[in-house]
DNA sequence: GCCAGATCGTTCGCACACGCACGATCAAAC
DNA sequence: GTTTGATCGTGCGTGTGCGAACGATCTGGC
């Protein structure tokens, strides 16, 4: 009498994965938007905003406070240096490393892209309630 | 006597494109694993779905449905078709369209990738309850 | 001292992702 | 019919991401 269960009870739409591609990819659209004056990218910004709260770090010790192989903070790092925001200098003590630090316009900058990013934040969650909001960040969190 | 508000309030670590960015590269490394033997990524996974689930589809078309750029979904398909498990075809109506259907070989293939992509949904919602689950992904729905 | 293993940063290759500009084609308006 | 505007797919440039391999360097144990 009852029927199987759907074999096909699997939705796209319903995916973590891709609800999350399309909120990441919504939330880089808007901080884009945000802050076309300086055009950072948001990983660009997440960078730069790690060098100037540490004042002085490791390439690869910064790539793993923000969530970035070694291979893609390198990129992300010679852009910035390209641009005058973060320099980089040596460590006599240890000649593997590179210590990245910012540079006047990097500390300048990021005041307003700070504003930006917060734009961004807010945008990004518009379509949720307060209560909405605070949840959603902490199960994101969790799910880091 | 009292300090002013800190000025510097905001943390990167709280910021809902940080951490959709380490949440969405969490899902796509637990996706690829858990797909080793037919190495899709997520976003060839997500198209070849949609083009199962079609039929039959304009490559555009497809693209919205999926949230990929006219760009994008080139590239994809393009990598989709070389290993076989896509045909494009076209319209004699409009001969500007490329009109997509999935191969035999994409037929099979899906079957096996849609267990994957289900393990690696679990896997990426595991540090949630299930109530969690529910609600954080009816939160992710809202931010479309 | 020396050697083994770890860590550093780089490079290559591949895969998304998107803005932009382009030629081709279609549809609608006239 | 022809023109206008939209849509289709493509190409290029740039930026993120990561696996893999590499040479250079540091560290521990011997």
């Amino acid at each position: 009498m009852s029927s199987p269960p759907p074999p096909e009870s699997f939705r796209l739409e319903d995916h973590v994965g891709f609800l999350l591609r399309k909120a990441y990819q919504r939330h880089a659209s808007l901080f884009l938007e945000a802050g076309v004056e300086h055009a950072l990218t948001p990983t660009q910004f997440a960078a730069l905003n790690k060098v100037v709260e540490l004042g002085r770090a490791t390439q690869n010790h910064l790539g793993r406070l923000v969530a970035m192989d070694p291979a893609t903070i390198q990129g992300v790092i010679r852009r910035l240096t390209l641009r005058g925001l973060v320099v980089r200098t040596h460590d006599p003590m240890d000649r593997r490393t590179a210590v990245l630090a910012p540079t006047e316009a990097g500390l300048i900058l990021i005041e307003t892209a700070t504003l930006c990013a917060q734009r961004a934040h807010a945008a990004a969650l518009a379509p949720l309630s307060d209560d909405e909001r605070a949840l959603f960040l902490s199960l994101l969190r969790k799910m880091g």
